[in-house]
DNA sequence: AACACAACTTGATGCGTATCAACTTATGGT
DNA sequence: ACCATAAGTTGATACGCATCAAGTTGTGTT
């Protein structure tokens, strides 16, 4: 691997595969799949302008939504300038399960903004109940769903200390190039950053300084090239190598 | 709040109460309740004696198991020496979810080793789809508690980072307490720690020295004593007020 | 276009913790 | 009870990143 303006961790020989993957190429959020038209059917369409929450932490979990297209933020927030930036949700996932949580009155931890334009199918927590207590195959999906979100969440939990805000960062860029990506006229892998510099760094659990940083480092190897939420990478690999030492 | 010997962070004014309960007081994995007798009925009781693994990573998934009475640790193991203690299992909780995940060929990305003797409720992957398919009641108990332990990993994940070594330290223990703790004759608190300080340290994202010198420090500071695995805690509140900033 | 304010960058400095090495203390097997 | 090996401790050193401060660039507003 090239050298790196920061530090080098002791080498990992062999780890299980399927693990290994997880770690380097998991979205921030999971993706979602599986089948669950019988459940929207009886959901509302609903629109959000950029900036629109969908909820805010504290208000009472009333549904769930799955999103439709666009990109949504979940954040908890702390004070007014001081939020963390937990995941970003996508096309085909759901948010609000937390409405589904045991005890009726749960109130939502986290606050949804769409950062883009978006469009959800809104299930109300009573219908969507209903439908599970009647449809077991949907709320097998979901319970799929959201058992492989638990798992990998779980996961990514334990393992991401252990890496540097450099592969963090490196992780984070592998992730967005999913729903975010796309590739130019030459070749290279482009990425339009859906988020501040602000959020990107607390979503990677440093600080906007630190990414500033990092991002010279990046452009100084010459594996990724910022340009304001432009991001240019001339080769993936590059990215993953960033990934590759626990 | 006391000195400490090691940093101080922001002050975080009013978050959201909530969520600072659960950040602060949140299991390593977290409570189970519901009744899911149904899905039993068609289990069989296995016992593991200190140290056997109820499966190993890489394994295929083959069902569930609904933890009894012990404790289990689920690792990823990297190399022989080399694992990280992703949570611990107390009894009420259920390991192996990621039987149910879509795709029908899941291998467990996590070691499940008992740390004590361990009693179990196994029920096969197919038996517990058959009865997913035909109990409603049953799936929506596993879907909920299963929403919650995802909604709170990923929150846990998120916010984990931002607190020093020796926060999280504190954290762990006062998640242990539910598990693992007593009250001695003089009203301390007791802790029998059920791990090594290696699977501690990695369980907080740390190294085992630095869960040495921690422990040296809370000693000074009269937090926390420790002999061998035992912990006594004179006063509880010290330890929330550890984790008190973020 | 001019302003206010937020977002971002850059530099200097210090703390927290990883790392490496040597040592001491437990643990388990024969 | 012994030895071999693992687990835990202690010390010295280095470095990644947070922090604070001051600047610059960007963005929306009237």
């Amino acid at each position: 691997m090239r050298d790196r303006v920061h530090g080098k961790r002791t080498p990992l020989p062999q780890p299980y595969k399927a693990v290994i993957d997880l770690i380097r190429d998991s979205p921030v959020g999971a993706k979602a799949t599986g089948q669950t038209d019988l459940m929207k059917a009886g959901g509302a369409e609903q629109r959000y302008a950029t900036g629109d929450a969908l909820f805010t932490q504290g208000d009472p979990c009333t549904g769930l939504f799955f999103i439709e297209s666009g990109t949504v933020a979940l954040r908890i927030e702390t004070d007014l300038g001081n939020s963390v930036l937990v995941r970003l949700a996508e096309a085909g996932e759901v948010v609000g399960t937390r409405a589904l949580v045991e005890g009726g009155s749960s109130a939502h931890l986290k606050t949804a903004v769409a950062l883009s334009e978006v469009r959800v199918t809104f299930v109300s927590k009573e219908s969507a109940i209903d439908v599970l207590e009647i449809r077991p195959g949907v709320i097998l999906s979901l319970l799929r769903r959201i058992a492989r979100e638990a798992s990998e969440a779980e996961l990514l939990r334990a393992v991401s200390m252990d890496y540097s805000a450099r592969a963090r960062l490196a992780r984070m860029l592998i992730s967005l190039r999913h729903h975010h990506g796309w590739v130019n006229e030459n070749g290279d892998l482009m990425i339009q950053l859906p988020v501040s510099r602000r959020d990107l760094a607390s979503a990677i659990g440093t600080r906007p300084e630190t990414v500033s940083r990092l991002i010279d480092a990046f452009e100084s190897d010459s594996v990724a090239f910022f340009n304001g939420r432009e991001v240019r990478i001339p080769d993936l690999d590059d990215l993953f190598d960033e990934v590759e030492a626990v």
